[in-house]
DNA sequence: TTAGAAAAGGTGCAAGTGCAACTTGTATAT
DNA sequence: ATATACAAGTTGCACTTGCACCTTTTCTAA
């Protein structure tokens, strides 16, 4: 994942820290990282650790909004709706550096350098997220678990162009991407077994039909 | 919508123009635009009509991925998956500005304040991209029609924050932006209003628990 | 090393949904 | 004024899916 610091020097980084009044924030697992940004305008990087965006349901459930790796960039205005029933938190050791999004936006920053550099890959970063969005949306938008599947598939094979497939997480995680019940997903992995459309070996998809 | 020329004067959007070396095309109803921008990494800018950019599934059915209106931004690293199933049609007469991705991001372009300013829009309305792409994956993510319908309620009743909903958009299209069959959602809208909790007239949704 | 938790894998059944095939309503163009 | 096209609205039916509830396997912490 391409860092948020990406080309600029140590000295570089020490200037943009002052000249946009950041902070770095450090949460232990399980700790829930700032609760307070939900009223505020506010841009965070996982300069180290991990950490997940959760919804929480009005019966209590949570999904998983997004996985927030090092270099990973969220925020009200990037990652979040208006809504505030959301919670973000470290599931090891997580160090957030946070920056007043009014502070990213002033005009005056454009005269630095470094800070346009910085901008710039943050550009970057949020175009792979757009992708990465629209990737979802589109297996979403299939009705049926066959066809997201597929589509799911499809996608995945375009990126490795390899017939195997290795899930980054659990098949339940894969469910829960997939928007579809962990179960009936199940029951229609198994019926693409059967038809020789693919195999599975751990996390191991294989697609026959490529 | 905010424009990408935000804050610019006439003679900094054409300093602009020439310093990314930007072309305009103009395409007329129904005619697709740039089919050759499939194989290049370019960023668009709509700056008068409406067009649409459309998912050819196999069957030849089209989905609509995203609508563009009068400052909107499209392009490859930003709308549009890996895939090459797309098209993207004018739906009225449209003017398009072309800006090559690589001369965008060229570290040289940031001694310019001009461009900065540009740059700092463009960020900006890639923002509320996000946020409508995690609006419509909340609403996805339900697995049932009358979830989806509900959250986008929600969704739409937070941003207004009235108890009257007016679809930008036919009922059809609510369909189709839901991912849902047309008539099984009338027949769910059918059992909302039996039991209270909506009314509709024309294109107006009320909202009765509110 | 063992108990407990969580994931993988499976099944029956009721509920929900997609689809086809209508009717009705409402624009738009000739 | 009338044909045409398209959206709104409805219904029956078959198929799909979610859900509850299992068992088995794998992982993890005491």
């Amino acid at each position: 994942m391409l860092s948020p610091f990406n080309g600029l020097k140590k000295s570089q980084i020490n200037k943009l820290y002052s000249l946009l009044g950041t902070h770095i924030y450090k949460f232990h697992k399980n700790q829930e990282i700032l609760p307070t940004i939900k009223n505020k305008n506010i841009i965070g990087i996982i300069l180290e650790g991990y950490a997940q965006i959760l919804n929480i349901e009005y019966n209590g459930n949570d999904i998983v909004i997004e996985n927030l790796y090092k270099n990973s960039v969220f925020g009200s205005n990037i990652s979040l709706t208006n809504s505030e029933n959301y919670q973000i938190i470290a599931k090891e050791n997580t160090d957030v550096l946070v920056i007043d999004y009014d502070k990213l936006i002033n005009p005056n920053n454009l005269t630095h350098n470094y800070f346009n550099i910085f901008f710039r890959n943050l550009f970057e970063i949020i175009n792979v997220k757009i992708k990465e969005k629209n990737e979802r949306i589109k297996i979403l938008e299939k009705k049926q678990i066959r066809e997201k599947l597929l589509e799911y598939f499809e996608i995945e094979h375009k990126k490795s162009r390899f017939n195997n497939i290795y899930l980054p997480f659990s098949f339940k995680d894969l469910a829960d991407y997939l928007a579809i019940n962990r179960s009936a997903m199940f029951r229609e992995l198994k019926h693409l077994k059967e038809e020789q459309f693919i195999e599975i070996k751990d996390n191991r998809i294989t697609l026959l039909y490529k």
